[in-house]
DNA sequence: GCTGAAACCATTATAAG
DNA sequence: CTTATAATGGTTTCAGC
């Protein structure tokens, strides 16, 4: 966090929007020569800033399965043990972890999948209450906030976010 | 869907291992040459199947705010206004949109942040419901079914996902 | 989908700021 | 210590088959 200067959050940038662009490419870009861009992309990932190089795919045109959203409320200090189960799983892609004890892990599942996940791989023990959602949509914009876009207007009424989270009902109308 | 053999997806596996590994190196893995791998992922691309070459990062290490997942429970034929609304924001990169009218965006957000987005860039009145989790922990694992690495089991216990979502409530023990 | 050739790119070593 | 330059070895692409 301290160490990012401009130019690697801008190398960031234009690798997050294409990850083969040429190094000389980006040398040209942000002002450096090649083997600086290489240099700084090598301490990226050393620091794990850059944790891989990789593809945005669209999973339902490579898997049969439907996209799923799993919510799982949690018996307490049960939350990393449920991450090492479910990430390692070949229909598991994304798995959130969120201070109020809950895991949410986005899945592509065969309909008779989801239930064996939830019966055999989980300790069901551990889960006090889930959630399955069918995904009928999702956006994955990466994006790499440039050090002076920081567009922070000061204002005092900071809004505290209490880890149990926030719950708001709002009249329908 | 259909237009996708067995090399097409070894190629997207090797590259969702690593984006930037060299096409000469991916076609001596899949048994192809290095024009073919590159005409295969041209077309990967023009399919849509690949949307983007990019980086995971670890956000943490490159924008000082907190992060969250945002649940909106959505009245009903907002959730795609929502979802333009929320996907071009710098602090939003993933969101989610659930056949039950619920939007789930993954942040990273400052304190006050937050609380600006939540009141001036959504319609409040598309929102029955909002929640706020605080982030502690988040894994992307992306992965690719090899064709013949589907490990269908016969099984007769379909469970069928209604679209509205199940939610189970399980005793505490 | 392959081969070969030409254009292009990344990396290393080296030197300079 | 960091960056630039130049050369090498590797990679990608384009014709033609």
């Amino acid at each position: 966090m301290v160490e990012l200067d401009e130019t690697d959050l801008h190398i960031l940038q234009l690798l997050t929007e294409n990850a083969r662009r040429p190094y000389n490419d980006i040398a040209e870009q942000v002002g450096v020569s090649p083997p600086t861009v290489s240099d700084r992309v090598e301490r990226l990932e050393e620091l794990g800033v850059i944790g891989r190089f990789t593809l945005d795919l669209d999973r339902s045109q490579i898997s049969e399965g439907v996209g799923v959203l799993v919510d799982l409320h949690l018996r307490p200090g049960t939350v990393h043990d449920v991450i090492d189960q479910l990430a390692p799983l070949e229909s598991v892609d994304h798995v959130y972890a969120t201070a109020d004890a809950h895991v949410v892990a986005r899945a592509t599942v065969d309909e008779c999948e989801i239930h064996r996940i939830l019966t055999d791989t989980l300790d069901l023990s551990q889960v006090v209450e889930y959630d399955v959602r069918l995904l009928i949509d999702s956006v994955w914009e990466p994006k790499v906030r440039s050090a002076n876009a920081d567009d922070q207007t000061t204002h005092d009424d900071t809004a505290a976010i209490p880890a149990g989270g926030a719950s708001i009902e709002i009249d329908g109308q």
